[in-house]
DNA sequence: AACTATTGATAACT
DNA sequence: TAGTTATCAATAGTT
């Protein structure tokens, strides 16, 4: 609806699906809110997130919105003989959630490419795309961190070589007159209340050694 | 919000309210399908009129969405005085329940290369792993279920053909005293004006034409 | 999260 | 009630 209109299918790209669900749901809500305030409507309003998330608004509170949704429902379904209505809270629960977890179950099964016998040949080939996707994914991300790793050490290792370098250094530097003791070889490189660590660049120190200044104080 | 922004209270004139209640309507229900299209979420819209007239809509099915959102709520209020023992069983479930929910969907979401951020490297290898192997599956019995129809259809092609020789070798058997009236050989085929096609193509026709073959009525 | 070019929704009117 | 249009609001793509 904007910059360029799409297609009100799924979005792929997780990241921009997010965005999205993030604003129109804003959306949504405010549309909700002054339908209600104009018109003097008694709204109640549950999404989902993809992830699980629950957002709701209610003109009222959502249990009234639900409650006289449900006498109207009942009143079209009419008849039942009724049990009661903890059993039927109960068992409408457990009949929905389960039923939920064999859709899952199934899909989580085709995904892993068992129990494909169902499934026509677009069915086949949409199932293929979706999973090249994930593998994708998966695959980029995979690399990604094997990418940072890398770095990581890469990063560790120039810095364990440019300390030891610095170390070499102050080692070179030494007097030779003075004896270090040998109980605190390396004291430490920057605590506090120390003389400062060699500030020079990576040649001053060298070319001051080799002229002979006299120590940095 | 067009001709002339209006303030978002009550609309006084009531005709005018029905109108805008009917429009606005239209334009919530169309969004709530919108988002709930483009980003997977699962939806529950309930919008009581003035008059007290019921609209929905739902992404799956209202009772579902309603148990859902009563069993978020349950959770979130959580404490609260021990309630009857069936209600407790009845959680019990519920958590066992959800919790297995909440596996599948997170699993879904990583095989579809979604929330990867949560895996180490060796999960992400075994990962790609088990979805390359899904992939492979699913693209073998799709690409079997395509040679299986490429199979077939050249399998009819060549009944087709044997019977079409059958049918030539009967025409030609016919004795070739019937003749054909010259009149609109191919009437449609070309626009008059145009040069005229090359008179008869390929063989059997002409050849049928030629023996002089009854009009098929 | 902020911006903006566009599309979409809709208030007023017919 | 339905259709039209001028205008305002929502938002897709981008930074």
């Amino acid at each position: 609806m904007t910059r360029q209109r799409i297609e009100i299918k799924k979005i792929a790209n997780t990241a921009a699906r997010q965005v999205t669900f993030s604003k129109r749901r804003r959306g949504l809500f405010k549309k909700a809110h002054e339908l209600s305030t104009l018109c003097d409507a008694e709204i109640g309003l549950i999404v989902f997130s993809a992830t699980g998330k629950l957002f709701k608004y209610s003109s009222t509170s959502m249990r009234q919105v639900i409650e006289r949704h449900r006498l109207q429902s009942e009143r079209i379904d009419g008849l039942e003989g009724a049990p009661s209505v903890e059993l039927q809270l109960e068992s409408a629960t457990h009949s929905v959630l389960s039923k939920e977890i064999a859709e899952k179950t199934q899909e989580l099964r085709q995904l892993r490419g068992e129990d494909l016998h169902g499934l026509n040949l677009d069915q086949l080939k949409q199932l293929e795309k979706l999973v090249q996707g994930g593998l994708s994914q998966i695959t980029e991300t995979k690399d990604e961190r094997f990418l940072k790793e890398i770095s990581t050490l890469e990063k560790k290792g120039a810095e364990l070589k440019e300390e030891n370098l610095i170390l070499k250094q102050q080692v070179e530097n030494l007097p030779l007159v003075v004896k270090r003791q040998p109980s605190e070889p390396f004291p430490h490189l920057h605590k506090s209340g120390d003389p400062p660590p060699p500030p020079q660049g990576y040649n001053t120190s060298d070319i001051s050694l080799t002229l002979g200044l006299p120590f940095p104080s």
